[in-house]
DNA sequence: ATTGACCTTCCAGTAGCTGGAAGCCCCATG
DNA sequence: CATGGGGCTTCCAGCTACTGGAAGGTCAAT
């Protein structure tokens, strides 16, 4: 399998997968023209790869993951653990962004959105 | 006033202010000994820019509120406009979040925990 | 032989800073 | 007057996770 096909069978796009590659999440051996040749194995860890990112684990977070899961002598634990961080970290950047929302939206009501240049948005960034 | 006045009074690290001069936010004078001198409407920008900012406005929204903060003929439309493409990027991020956290929290609460390898967040992530 | 779709590497850029090094400047103290 | 410490300067590199593009090699079909 060259990598257009495991693009395509894995979703991630080409340079993803090189990238990937160059930070060490996999291995690809070379065939005699220098192309990457991938294995089930190989597409198999991007796909994992994949669904952790789509997830929104960091690549980091992934790293971790893909070594556990390899690791036949881990403790779920150690895999929950990772997944429970990163929901703290997920429920934090709601927070920020539900309380950035709140402030925007009762901004932008007060907002007439007219021709006229007076804006409480303006305003408010100001310092009034 | 100097830099550290500046951002003691802006709250913003001096490192962002001589970032936002860099990328022309902010055009403080320099005076004979090559110190950026700020007066109180550089002030007044970092902060507008600080609140802005801590909304969420990207570095060129902020370009553009500032712009439009100081310009005397623009309809408050124009502002309205740009916040209310803030808020559906606000919103679209919100429920990419919460998508990613119902996924995420539902694993969680399958996982036992404890010191066995099997573990259903793994399995989720291999593709069953 | 040539075309077109692959593949390769390498460099640069994205957003918004942040850290650190090397080196002036200014004021206060001894 | 020398020295020390804090503040200021510039410049370069690094962070996250890719993405785009250039220059060039490879392969299968016509």
């Amino acid at each position: 399998m060259n990598i257009g096909d495991v693009s395509r069978r894995s979703g991630l796009p080409a340079k993803t997968i090189r990238y990937y590659e160059d930070i060490g999440l996999v291995q690809p051996p070379r065939s005699g023209n220098g192309y990457r040749t991938f294995r089930e194995i190989e597409l198999h860890k991007l796909a994992f790869l994949g669904r952790a990112r789509a997830l929104g684990f960091t690549i980091e977070d992934c790293r971790t993951l893909l070594a556990l899961y390899e690791d036949d002598g881990r403790e779920s634990a150690q895999v929950k653990n990772v997944a429970e961080g990163h929901l703290r970290k997920i429920d934090q950047k709601i927070a920020q962004l539900q309380s950035m929302r709140g402030t925007l939206a009762h901004l932008i009501e007060e907002c007439a959105g007219d021709h006229l240049p007076d804006c409480p948005i303006l305003e408010d960034l100001a310092g009034e």
